[in-house]
DNA sequence: TCCATCGAGTTGATGTATCAACTTCAGAGT
DNA sequence: ACTCTGAAGTTGATACATCAACTCGATGGA
């Protein structure tokens, strides 16, 4: 409802915003592969699960940490698996358990150096501390409105 | 080089940031999914498209506008080709214009609508003009220095 | 007790993105 | 005239994301 059309200011904030965001994600991710033959998603992964005691967590708490719906997060396990760098563990009668192997552990560690300074490359190191705070916050009030209406279930 | 680890609000705001970014864009894409069947990359070209001379270019500058690679817009204009919303030209003798159709200009307006109410709902509404301007802003020089030194071709 | 439903997980199909390898033609330099 | 190089485009392989449909066991009324 509200009104209709964006005015020029705004459509070129959108634009500038939205493309920004894409290069940035593409940039970070060709950082990882070429670094360290991680995808973002892997790596969101295993910086998760590196971070949780003794390095397991449900499944689908782990698709709530990253955002990500349950089968985006069974297909990621499934193939990131296949490389040795996580298992899946049943646990209780119905739940599994992602866990984080030593390859998993290994390979995140040769990671995070190489994305830490593409990080601080493409966005840290570019703004000033006020600028960055201004930043994380905006941004923090989009993900929090994003999270309060999900698409799915809003009574 | 320089310094290496992230300090703790730098992390977070990047983390904030990142999660953020992703969120929108899967928002984004699946309001124009379910209200006009684009994606967002349909609805780039479309929007460019409509907006050059003529509704044509080649595909190469479509590339630069867009900020993709050849191979991507060559993939994306034959998915778009098929279901009859763009058609390829030959343009000289190398060099291929890209050619929205009746079918695409029609699909982009019926889509318009509910996608700006998305972007207001998600983005533009959430900040006041000084916030808004602001993360332009700031957007604005991370996008540059991506632009400005490419992966590729840096001396 | 029965059956209805819901949450967590799984699966397959489809669309999308990225990379590397290849074609082809134009213009530059010799 | 001849080759070299580079730009624009094409192709196929692979990885990733998304959706809809399904399984299976738990929970909770009736």
């Amino acid at each position: 409802m509200v009104q209709q059309r964006l005015t020029e200011r705004e459509l070129r904030a959108w634009r500038t915003s939205f493309q920004m965001l894409e290069l940035l994600r593409t940039r970070v991710e060709q950082q990882l592969q070429a670094g360290s033959g991680l995808s973002s998603a892997d790596y969101t992964v295993l910086a998760l699960l590196s971070e949780a005691p003794d390095g397991r967590m449900r499944a689908y708490e782990l698709g709530q940490a990253a955002g990500w719906e349950k089968s985006r997060m069974h297909h990621q396990l499934t193939r990131m698996g296949k490389r040795g760098l996580v298992t899946r563990e049943q646990c209780g009668s119905r739940g599994v358990d992602a866990v984080i192997t030593a390859e998993g552990l290994a390979t995140l560690k040769a990671a995070v150096p190489g994305h830490v300074q593409e990080v601080r490359k493409l966005f840290v190191d570019l703004l000033t501390a006020e600028e960055l705070d201004q930043f994380a916050r905006i941004a923090g009030t989009i993900l929090d409105n994003l999270q309060a209406n999900q698409p799915a279930g809003s009574p």
